[in-house]
DNA sequence: TTTTGAGTTGTTCGA
DNA sequence: GTCGAACAACTCAAA
């Protein structure tokens, strides 16, 4: 019997994006099933995405989740080569480099990615080399959800009864138990010298304190929604001041765990069925609808959907930009919200409702501001959820919202924040007013103001427009813009 | 084809 | 304090 050594087998690129996980990932599947060597990688292109390059937030979560996607392939055996450059030269390159014959991916659906997948495609095709993708984010892909007429949805409600027609997602599958190396690895970057943490300053103490990223962090929220959120998610999901929602979007966002995990886990729930699972379940679907509008709509991120709202008479006004962003406007909950994103990364999302109706229909100030605000500061910033909410509080999205909805902050603080324990963590100058002063600290009675320590336009700003007439403008805008007939 | 019912999350006013 | 009605007109999805 002779014995021949073999031509080493040609390996396969695993090229991970916004599927940050080993467990429970197509890609990882298909590159296994291959039988080949998998090579894989990670590639940080600034420069394809534009404007929609990833924010300081958002950097600063990839960075620890990288660094734990890293972990996750070396106890498979594996590595995790790191490159920075464009999409479209940085994996031809790398192809060409190690040989491989075949890239698995997952699908991106952002319209710049669209864009640089082609030509990847295309500079890949020309060396032979195969790009296979793969469904590895979304529940149900944007172009498999399709109304009678075979078009695209822009209503949620129907969107929504036409997800869950569509029979239940695919089924979680654990990880591979190891990957196969190659014989030779490629040279990689080391992580710390992309230096996606900010120094000097260091404003991410309060974001170390609040999040693990990383599969194993996406898994411990999961678990701590289920043994203690879910059951009474459908009165709490409301309430920021209890911590009880899942927390799940930068894990999502970042592909850490899958939706259809997320999805079985709360529909195999003991608590299953009832309103609290239906309420998830239906959060997962709006994401689902943002990426469905995303993909039949790709201007959505800059352009109303509505074209009339092209002339809305928006405002510019950098003063009260500013202290929105600060979390100075003399509104309590809405500070308190600007300031949560800040220190954390993250606001809870009654309150990034108030805050971006106030932001728009307080301040007339254009959605794409606010958007490109929290396109920067969350650690969520995915751009088809951001640009379709901002849409939907602009009123220029294109399920309309009433012409009249336009969040009172006082009267949402009451409501959602009934004790004002969110507004006293967050504006600690306020802390010590009682309940019923904490939403409208300028209509406390002047004692009560003294006694908490509180001095309007010295220890905490009066209120930069006042809500009233704020709103009787707001409207008249939007009776202009709703009335203007848009000639072709 | 034409028609019909409906549309995430709200606020204010007056009885 | 609570409750119901009113608040544009329009577009979409489906029958």
């Amino acid at each position: 019997m002779t014995v021949r050594s073999a031509a080493p087998l040609p390996p396969v690129l695993l090229w991970f994006r916004q599927d940050l996980r080993v467990a429970d990932n197509p890609a990882v599947q298909a590159a296994v099933a291959t039988g080949r060597p998998v090579i894989p990688v990670f590639v940080l292109d600034c420069e394809s995405p534009g404007p929609w390059a990833p924010g300081g937030a958002s950097l600063w979560w990839l960075h620890h989740s990288l660094a734990s996607l890293t972990r996750r392939l070396e106890s498979l055996g594996s590595r995790l080569i790191l490159r920075r450059g464009r999409f479209d030269e940085a994996i031809p390159r790398l192809a060409a480099e190690t040989e491989a014959v075949l890239v698995v991916a997952s699908h991106l659906y952002e319209p710049w990615a669209r864009e640089v997948d082609r030509q990847t495609e295309e500079t890949l095709a020309r060396s032979g080399v195969e790009f296979l993708r793969v469904n590895s984010t979304l529940l149900f892909e944007p172009w498999t959800i399709r109304t009678r007429t075979g078009g695209a949805y822009s209503v949620y409600t129907p969107f929504a009864r036409a997800c869950f027609a569509a029979g239940p997602p695919p089924s979680p599958v654990p990880a591979p138990a190891r990957l196969a190396t190659p014989t030779r690895w490629p040279t990689s970057d080391v992580l710390a010298a992309w230096r996606l943490l900010p120094h000097a300053p260091d404003w991410a103490s309060g974001f170390r304190a609040t999040w693990t990223p990383g599969e194993e962090g996406a898994e411990a929220r999961l678990a701590r929604f289920l043994d203690r959120g879910l059951a009474r998610y459908a009165e709490t999901r409301n309430r920021p001041d209890v911590d009880l929602t899942s927390r799940l979007s930068p894990h999502l966002r970042w592909g850490e765990i899958s939706p259809w995990r997320v999805w079985h886990a709360v529909l195999g729930s003991a608590l299953a069925p009832s309103p609290s699972v239906e309420s998830f379940l239906n959060e997962l679907v709006w994401r689902e609808f943002a990426y469905h509008l995303l993909w039949h709509r790709p201007e959505m991120p800059s352009e109303p959907l509505r074209p009339q709202f092209a002339r809305f008479p928006w405002r510019n006004d950098p003063q009260a930009s500013r202290a929105w962003r600060k979390g100075r406007t003399g509104y309590p909950i809405v500070d308190a919200g600007m300031r949560q994103l800040w220190q954390t990364g993250w606001m809870h999302n009654r309150v990034r409702m108030i805050v971006a109706s106030f932001f728009v229909k307080h301040l007339l100030l254009p959605w794409q501001e606010g958007e490109a605000w929290f396109w920067d500061t969350l650690v969520d910033a995915d751009l088809a959820s951001n640009s379709a909410s901002w849409q939907w509080v602009a009123g220029s999205g294109a399920d309309a919202a009433p012409y009249f909805r336009i969040f009172a902050p006082v009267g949402q603080g009451e409501k959602f924040d009934p004790n004002g324990d969110y507004v006293r963590r967050w504006v600690p100058e306020l802390a010590r007013l009682p309940a019923g002063s904490i939403h409208a600290p300028w209509s406390a009675p002047p004692l009560v103001l003294a006694e908490a320590g509180v001095a309007l336009g010295r220890t905490y700003p009066f209120p930069i427009v006042d809500h009233a007439a704020a709103r009787v403008r707001a409207l008249a805008a939007l009776a202009a813009v709703s009335r203007e007939r848009v000639y072709p």
